[in-house]
DNA sequence: GTGGATGAG
DNA sequence: CGCTCATCCAC
């Protein structure tokens, strides 16, 4: 457990040095008019302010507002035997996440307990059962995603100027950096011009800053805990900076968008305000549920010092723990003395990323993230493992019907979205997994049978499609996903270009039916190239054309012979020539992906600031390199 | 492209 | 071995 090898001075020896001297340089930067003129809003600028909000347990404040439950009554969200969310009032009588249902509720006997929605095959929607069943039943968690999105939505409204990136379901980043100025300036525009006098012209340090109040803004950690109260709020008045007012400006504007969210949509979130990611993540959980924490630059060492380091984001893990396990520590304090040599000797080049982090440095940007996502999973562990094929094909209908739900969800917000490619993935067992992918072509009407077929093609090249004989093997775990989804982001205003004939798709449901309400996505679908010459031809009474004629390439797209001399109704005609109509349309927009400049989805890198795998450049791989090392 | 690893909640 | 989801990377 310890390391008998490595003196004890060597990382411990540091004494009492103060270390807000040491190790934390850069908590009272001096701000200049330069800075705070500059439109070139860097990582570094020491006005940052930024916010991360979440969701007070998510998933259980869904099914509460969803059911109008009293947000007093304690209440979990099932999956299964296990529980995926518990609400605040709950944790009270000690129910946690991985707790057993029936043990949740032998602590809690009033216990309201939801379990999550799921779906069966056949069905068009999940829904809400008492008692699913895990060998019929898929869980989704759609309806926490869409309440999501409202969120983020709101986020996006109700902050404008502010970047917003949506970190997981329930967390977004918020830079407040660009709003917060503007705020800076209009309220002491005494900021706005140099003086005359300043010595230093431009470069001067701005002038000093006015107190704040810091009422009703939310929780502030003390720069120096201590029992004495007064004492601290003394010390504290007297230490404010512009970079305090810069965050006092941020959780004003954060408050009111909480506030607004819980107004609206009746969740509560909590928030921690810093200045830079990192430590927002961390602030957010000082004070929970339902409030918000601002953490001043000088109560960085205080507050970061006692923090286990395996709470901090990325330390959670593996990492985390072979960095515990090589100092034999818990803290970042522990961790302070050791050198960035040192560190990077046994973590890689590397961890200057974690030695940062230690010391409340953190670059990183607050990025919307341009697509949304880049691949879809939808996976189901099988209580009752697979051993014909054919009960392969319906599992994989029943994925397929959530990845159409979700696909077509998301293109509701980008229309071009297209995945590269779908992948189906099985396990056997525990640990052995094979899986199989194949491109997904584009298709401007993505349908479960389309999604089914092409799941159940891999299906059959991952294990046989013989379904007389049982499989040899036992399959334990199906996932069929999208992967590569591309959000053509600066194709977006093209796209959209032929994205913008009126209600003239409805035609392929119902040639009657004309002003049957087509949803967004509807209208999104339909496309210009020669759209209204189609309708027009299709005027009801007028006898269907067999053939139209292509707006983009000139040529004249006919019904295969069979279809038109068939004698079949003229809705059966329309549709058939919808469908090929559809089906050219594809063939030009995916020409046109192709030989559309990648821009949004170039060589990008997705993850820039998260720190990256420690590549152990060493000679002896041993110790806390086997963890980072593939074996 | 495939499989595995990592991490979050 | 909860279960579900997402991303990255070595091969």
């Amino acid at each position: 457990m310890d390391s008998p090898s490595r003196s004890n001075s060597l990382w411990k020896g540091k004494g009492k040095a103060k270390a807000t001297d040491v190790d934390f340089e850069d908590l009272n930067p001096i701000i200049t008019y330069r800075h705070l003129h500059s439109h070139n809003l860097s990582p570094r600028d020491p006005l940052r302010a930024i916010a991360l909000c979440d969701s007070d347990a998510f998933y259980a404040a869904c099914e509460q507002m969803r059911l109008g439950v009293d947000p007093a009554i304690p209440l979990v969200v099932r999956q299964w035997d296990s529980l995926i969310a518990v609400n605040y009032p709950a944790r009270k009588f000690g129910i946690s996440r991985m707790d057993r249902w029936d043990d949740a509720l032998k602590k809690c006997p009033e216990l309201k307990i939801v379990h999550v929605a799921t779906y069966k095959e056949g069905d068009a929607e999940p829904g809400y059962w008492e008692k699913p069943d895990t060998r019929t039943h898929k869980v989704s968690l759609d309806y926490y995603r869409r309440e999501s999105a409202k969120i983020y939505t709101m986020f996006k409204e109700g902050l404008p100027g502010a970047e917003i990136e949506k970190a997981s379901i329930d967390e977004a980043f918020i830079d407040f950096t660009r709003p917060v100025r503007e705020k800076l300036l209009e309220r002491y525009p005494y900021l706005a011009t140099v003086p005359d006098d300043a010595p230093e012209g431009i470069d001067s340090p701005l002038p000093p800053p006015p107190p704040i109040s810091w009422d009703g803004l939310g929780v502030v950690v003390p720069i120096h805990p201590t029992a004495d109260e007064e004492e601290q709020l003394l010390e504290d008045d007297n230490l404010t900076t512009w970079s305090d007012v810069a965050l006092s400006i941020a959780a004003e504007m954060m408050g009111k968008v909480r506030a607004d969210i819980h107004a609206t949509l009746g969740y509560t979130l909590s928030a921690g305000i810093a200045r830079n990611k990192f430590l927002a993540k961390l602030t957010a959980s000082y004070r929970k549920p339902n409030n918000q924490s601002i953490l001043r630059n000088y109560a960085i060492p205080d507050y970061l010092k006692p923090m286990p380091f395996q709470k901090i984001r990325f330390l959670g893990g593996k990492l985390g723990e072979a960095l515990a396990r090589e100092y034999d520590v818990k803290t970042c304090g522990d961790l302070l003395p050791i050198s960035l040599e040192e560190m990077q000797r046994k973590f890689g080049e590397d961890s200057i990323w974690v030695y940062e982090i230690l010391r409340g440095i953190d670059r990183s940007e607050v990025k919307e993230k341009s697509a949304l996502t880049k691949s879809m999973l939808a996976s189901k562990n099988l209580a009752e493992p697979v051993t014909k094929p054919s009960e392969g094909s319906h599992w994989i209908r029943v994925l397929a019907a959530e990845l159409t739900l979700r696909l077509n969800d998301a293109r509701e917000q980008s229309p071009g979205l297209w995945p590269k490619s779908i992948v189906l993935s099985i396990r056997q067992g525990w640990h052995l997994g094979r899986s199989k992918q194949a491109p997904f072509p584009f298709s401007r009407t993505v349908t479960a049978d389309l999604i089914a077929a092409a799941g159940d093609k891999l299906w059959k090249e991952l294990i046989g499609f013989d379904d007389s004989k049982p499989l040899p093997i036992k399959i334990t775990h199906v996932g069929l996903s999208f992967t590569g989804i591309a959000s053509t982001e600066s194709g977006q205003r093209n796209i959209e270009g032929f994205f913008k004939a009126p209600d003239s798709m409805k035609i392929e449901e119902r040639g009657t039916k004309r002003k049957s309400s087509a949803t967004t996505e509807e209208c999104a679908e339909s496309t210009a190239i020669t759209a209204s010459r189609i309708v027009k031809d299709l005027d009801p009474g007028a006898s269907s054309p067999t053939y139209f004629d292509c707006g983009r390439c000139g040529k004249r797209m006919s019904l295969p012979d069979d279809i038109c001399d068939a004698e079949v109704g003229d809705d059966i005609k329309k549709q058939a020539l919808a469908v090929l109509h559809t089906a050219h349309e594809d063939f030009h927009l995916a020409l046109d992906l192709s030989r559309m400049p990648e821009e949004g989805t170039k060589t990008v890198k997705f993850r820039p600031d998260p720190p990256k795998k420690k590549k152990v450049r060493r000679s002896e791989p041993g110790g806390i390199a086997r963890f980072l090392v593939k074996k």
